[in-house]
RNA sequence: GCCGAUGUGGCGGAAUUGGCAGACGCCCGGGACUUAAAAUCCCGUGGGAAGAAAUUCCCGUACCGGUUCGACCCCGGUCAUCGGCACCA
């Protein structure tokens, strides 16, 4: 009738608090090992079934290794600036400090209770100031090196947050967080040159052992395309460039278009005899909210520049030119050429507006009926010099072509932008900086870190966005400490994700109040050794802690150019119905309740068992049942113990058959088939009816991992005061795990005729010998030509007849 | 549209990477125990056919085709679902 987990659970966690039993000793002489989750967001919502799936995963390859003989890093903390902390202390009049406060009880107690082996020693806050200190002090050492901005720029403006966003926050045109619509606004934020990383965040993915698609995907994301930048030179007498991947194509260039918002328009306004119609495009453009920019998207527009036209540097062909927002401003020149003939939006635009289509690459079909843009294939055509070269041929004769005659150059483009680096709201770090009407902005001195919040009235956003740190007047007013002048610090903010893009480095000293971590603790932790996390943070933490890190690094402040050197993703758990969980659907499973019922390692090890790890699945309570019974028949085996030590002669081969299997599944993350393996073992201690002590502690070790609290609790009769956590992992040996006798299949032409018991280390011959001889097999070949035999031995035998 | 992943019993999922498809668990069915039920333990359980039975045979890994002695696995094509990107020239 069950087993008493509530009787022990708690017991056990608190023994491995008082005995700081999963305590890192920095500097250690055992080999480091470095596991890492990513911290939650203590939410008003507590913890979410999702969360332990990958934290009970690192959880055991950390107590694994520790076994192992590692002195193991697992921390935990928390990452608790943010938005909606911040709404919730608004809507109900709390201090977010507070509502964070509370939040973070509430997490740790549910962390807590599902016996996770964390060095809660060093448990962090990103909200704490002591904290973010570090977190100001990297973002005044960005700005020292020039790596920090600001400029007036169009942003995407949240409407319901009322707070700028970057481009990895904005989904489908609306807020990530709160789903209000999302429009281009002009503000003045300051900025993180990310980009001027770009190459190396590519290239240092090559060493790093992270899963592939976190790498196409990030690769994907920056978005490096190698092209040309080629002059064309206008009726004013400006040159206008624009970048293009496909200059082979520049005899088919049949206009030119620019961005409504590039910078030549107004230099040549003189020139262009339809200014009224120009203004009142880019007016229009400059409307379109992010939303009806995407959505509007297939439906091009734009304005002729009349009374100017561009010149083809190739043929010198006058082209006419256009503006439209297809092409956008930030990125590449903000200009283009348009060849229609091999571009799907250059051939849109061009029929719309009735411009001409000239085919320069031949190999498709009708080019006035369809672009043809591939580049695998084709040979030009029409295009003076380059007719008759493949594309592939074409585009280098090009650029050498354009460069030796100063009209162009070589030039890669990355997608990625620049890091909008400042927020309109209260629950932020503050940035560290006064400006001042002489010096303009200067950074605080070091000594005055933290920077702390100061105390407001309200935190809602002012008019029009403004931050809610303006109305701490006193606070605002100091002076310049350049020049001891009157100046006003800066009221912004920084955005959620400048907390976690450090927080692996705070972990290895976090209680250092003389620099972010000790230069000893920097080079023994160094770097992460695995990092699991959500895919949803590839674009964003991911990417931007990588940036930091390569800075730090830089600046000689880390001793790794990488911060982490594995990085695995953990798939989602989604409610009974197949659908994401969620308040609205009804499908939410509270971990609270599910401890309460079945104990945290029932939970713990549902959560391993549930399915590849890597992959999405539905919650089910009846598999959590199952797991649940499992930990019966597992707490019951104590009655079938006998007092033998060592293995008994019929259970040794299963033994050694575990160790390996559940060891090296665990390593892999095939938690569920390591799972499956001990649930058949436990098939068959039950059959044999008893179990030796040293099958029993075994067995107890192997699971303890992912089930530590019952497997503790077993192991106390037997371990004389040691825990089972410590204890070493078992070893198996090789030859123990393979059996004498194996079965094989025989085969004729395909398909299963007999399965015969042999010697594992039969030869090949005498395996063919045995196949042929079985009494079957000579009966189905009787009167038949045998054409061929073919032999793997070990495995199968199949015979091909005619 | 582009990039990536996935598709296997009633369900969650296994399959040493080209060698017995369906491990393990759930559900369901049967039996033991019990006055009875629950719990527990044992057995069965992809579909179809033949047989009193042990057993035997056929079909089967989204769909179509290919390579191979042999394909869930490799190749070509199609469809579906999910995730990411999306006018990036």
């Amino acid at each position: 009738m069950g087993y008493d987990f509530k009787g022990f659970e708690k017991k056990w966690q608190d023994r491995w608090e008082a005995e700081g039993a999963f305590h890192a000793k920095t500097g250690s002489s055992k080999p480091k090992y470095y596991a890492m989750i990513e911290f939650p967001y203590p939410s008003g919502a507590g913890l979410h079934v999702g969360h332990p799936r990958s934290y009970t995963a690192l959880d055991i390859i950390a107590r694994k290794k520790r076994m192992e003989g590692y002195n193991v890093l697992y921390p935990i903390g928390w990452d608790a600036f943010g938005l909606p902390t911040e709404n919730y202390a608004i809507k109900n009049k709390i201090h977010p400090k507070i509502v964070t406060e509370n939040n973070i009880k509430n997490f740790k107690r549910q962390l807590k209770m599902l016996g996770f082996s964390f060095d809660w020693s060093r448990e962090i806050n990103t909200t704490d100031p002591e904290y973010y200190k570090w977190t100001q002090w990297i973002f005044l050492q960005l700005f020292k090196h020039g790596l920090a901005y600001k400029q007036e720029m169009p942003i995407n403006w949240c409407t319901g947050c009322k707070v700028g966003l970057s481009n990895e926050e904005v989904v489908n045109g609306v807020c990530e967080r709160c789903g209000s619509e999302v429009v281009q606004r002009r503000k003045s934020q300051w900025m993180l040159k990310i980009t001027e990383y770009a190459q190396r965040l590519i290239d240092d993915l090559d060493g790093l052992d992270f899963i592939e698609k976190v790498k196409t995907q990030q690769k994907n994301w920056i978005g490096r395309s190698e092209g040309a930048e080629v002059t064309f030179k206008l009726s004013t007498g400006d040159d206008v460039v624009v970048y293009t991947t496909r200059c082979d194509t520049l005899f088919g260039a049949t206009y030119v278009v620019l961005s409504p918002e590039h910078q030549l328009i107004d230099k040549i306004k003189d020139s262009i005899t339809n200014w009224d119609d120009v203004i009142k495009y880019r007016e229009d453009a400059s409307k379109k909210s992010e939303f009806e920019r995407t959505e509007l998207a297939k439906e091009k527009t734009g304005v002729a520049l009349e009374g100017i036209y561009a010149v083809n540097p190739a043929n010198g062909s006058k082209l006419p030119v256009w503006i439209s927002d297809y092409v956008l401003v930030t990125y590449g020149t903000g200009a283009i050429m348009a060849v229609p003939a091999h571009d799907d939006r250059d051939f849109e635009f061009a029929k719309k507006f009735s411009l001409p289509i000239i085919e320069v690459v031949a190999g498709g079909k009708n080019v006035q009926e369809e672009p043809y843009t591939d580049v695998a294939s084709g040979v030009l055509v029409n295009s003076g010099f380059l007719t008759g070269l493949t594309v592939k041929e074409a585009i280098p004769t090009m650029i050498d072509w354009l460069e030796k005659n100063g009209l162009g150059k070589r030039k890669v483009n990355f997608k990625l932008r620049d890091w909008v680096f400042s927020r309109q709201r209260y629950w932020g770090e503050p940035i560290p900086l006064v400006y001042c009407e002489k010096c303009g902005w200067v950074p605080i001195p070091e000594e005055e870190l933290p920077l702390k919040l100061p105390e407001v009235e309200t935190f809602e956003p002012g008019e029009d966005g403004e931050s809610p740190l303006k109305k701490a007047t006193d606070w605002i007013k100091t002076t310049c400490p350049h020049c001891g002048g009157p100046a006003e610090r800066e009221t912004d903010t920084m955005p959620q994700w400048a907390g976690s893009s450090w927080y692996f480095l705070r972990y290895m000293d976090p209680h250092n109040s003389e620099a972010l971590a000790s230069k000893e603790a920097l080079e023994y932790w160094s770097p992460v050794d695995w990092y699991n996390g959500g895919m949803e943070h590839t674009t964003l933490h991911l990417l931007y802690s990588r940036f930091w890190h390569k800075f730090l690094y830089d600046i000689g402040v880390v001793p790794t150019k990488e911060p982490y050197q594995k990085r695995t993703s953990h798939g989602m758990i989604l409610g009974e119905n197949n659908e994401k969980m969620s308040k609205s659907r009804g499908n939410v499973v509270n971990p609270d309740d599910v401890v309460n019922e079945f104990g945290a390692d029932a939970f713990r090890t549902y959560e391993m068992f549930i399915g590849a790890f890597d992959q999405s699945t539905p919650w089910s309570n009846q598999g959590l049942k199952g797991c649940y019974k499992f930990l019966e028949r597992v707490w019951n085996l104590k009655k079938m113990v006998t007092d033998d030590e060592g293995f008994s002669p019929d259970l040794e081969k299963l033994m050694h058959k575990l160790i390996k299997k559940v060891g090296e599944d665990y390593d892999r993350m095939k938690f569920n088939t390591a799972i499956a393996a001990m649930m058949s073992a436990i098939n068959d201690f039950y059959k044999k009816g008893s179990i030796t002590k040293g099958e029993f502690v075994t067995f107890l070790t192997l699971l303890n991992p992912a089930a530590p609290h019952i497997t503790e609790e077993l192991y106390e009769p037997y371990g004389g005061g040691e825990l089972l956590s410590l204890r070493k992992w078992p070893e198996y040996d090789e030859e123990k795990t393979k059996d004498d006798e194996i079965e094989i299949v025989v085969q004729i032409n395909g398909k299963i005729r007999d399965k015969l018991m042999i010697p594992a280390d039969l030869s090949r011959d005498d395996t063919q010998k045995a196949a042929l001889d079985s009494e079957k097999i000579k009966a189905e070949t009787a009167g038949k030509n045998v054409v061929k035999v073919i032999v793997v031995p070990g495995k199968i035998v199949n015979i091909v007849v005619k």
